[in-house]
DNA sequence: TTGTAGTTTATAATGATTCTAAAAAAGTGT
DNA sequence: ACACTTTTTTAGAATCATTATAAACTACAA
C-alpha cells in the first residue's frame, strides 16, 4: 500500500483506519474541501466500514499538523480542511455555502508592505465572498 | 443620546442595552476586534450593568446586518468581529492568537481575475498568517 | 511471544451559539 | 395617562461541533 511509508515517515503508524482516510483524501489527482462529518461518511460508503467520529478528528488534525491538510479559515459552524496544501485562495458563495478553488493565475500577486517585529509571514490567503 | 437616531434609522428601537453596546462599540476613533464574550465583560465593566449573554449576540447580529459590523473569517473557537466595517485585511499572529489590522496602504491591490457567471464580489480580504 | 507505546473507540464533557417562552419595555393611537 | 400591539430582553434549556477520557485494541520491537 503506498500510504504506508508516507505514514511511517511522518512518525505516524500506518493503521486500517489511517489507510482509509488517506485513500479517500489522497488516492485523487483533485484537491478538494471537506468537513469533518463528510469525510466520516464518505469513508463510511467507500469502505463501507465503520469508523469513529473520534478518530476522524484525531487523523484530520495529525495531518494537518503534518502538512497535508489546511483549515480554510472562513466562519461556518464546522471546520473546512483543504486536500490542497499549496498557497491558493477561495472563493465563498455565500448563498449556497459553498468554497470554490480559485488558481494562483485566478489572482495577481499580493505585496505585504508591513513588518512585525520578529514575526514572519506563514501563509497569505485571499477569501472573496460571492453575492448574487 | 447620538446612537438613538441611528438605531431609528435602522428600525431598532433604541433601549438601553443597544445604547450600552454602541457607546461600548463606536464612542471611539480607533476600530477595534472582539468576541461576544469580551463585548459582554466590558459593558457590564463600563456600565456597571448587568446585561443577558442572549442579548449581546442578538443585537451584535442585528448590527452586523446592518452593516455596523462584521465578522472576521478566521479558525478559532470563539467567533471575532470587527467595528472597522470598511474593506481591509488582518494579520493573525499564530503563537499569540492574536489579529492584527492591516491598513490598506499595507497591501498592494488585488486583482481577481476569475468571474463566476451570476455572482458578483461583495468581499475581498486577506489573512496572513504571521510564526516566529 | 511479550511488553509497551501508540491508536481506536464509545461515551461523556465542554463550550459557543441558538432557541424558547414569559416578562419587560417601547411605540402608537385614543 | 391609558390601553393595546409589537419588539426586545432575559434566564435557562437545547443544540451542535469539538475535545477529553479511559478502557480495549493494535503495531512493532526486543
Amino acid at each position: 500500500m503506498k500510504y504506508i511509508e508516507k505514514l511511517r515517515n511522518s512518525g505516524l503508524r500506518p493503521t486500517k483506519q489511517r489507510l482509509q482516510i488517506c485513500e479517500v483524501l489522497f488516492n485523487t489527482d483533485k484537491t478538494f474541501h471537506f468537513t469533518i462529518n463528510e469525510l466520516k461518511q464518505k469513508i463510511t460508503k467507500q469502505a463501507n466500514n465503520k469508523i469513529s467520529l473520534a478518530t476522524v478528528y484525531n487523523t484530520v488534525h495529525a495531518f494537518e499538523k503534518k502538512g497535508y491538510l489546511k483549515q480554510i479559515p472562513i466562519n461556518s459552524s464546522e471546520t473546512y480542511f483543504d486536500t490542497n496544501v499549496t498557497d491558493h485562495h477561495h472563493f465563498y458563495d455565500l448563498k449556497e455555502e459553498k468554497l470554490i478553488d480559485l488558481e494562483n493565475s485566478d489572482v495577481g500577486p499580493i505585496n505585504i508592505l508591513k513588518k512585525i517585529n520578529g514575526k514572519k509571514i506563514k501563509s497569505v490567503e485571499v477569501l472573496v465572498k460571492l453575492e448574487d
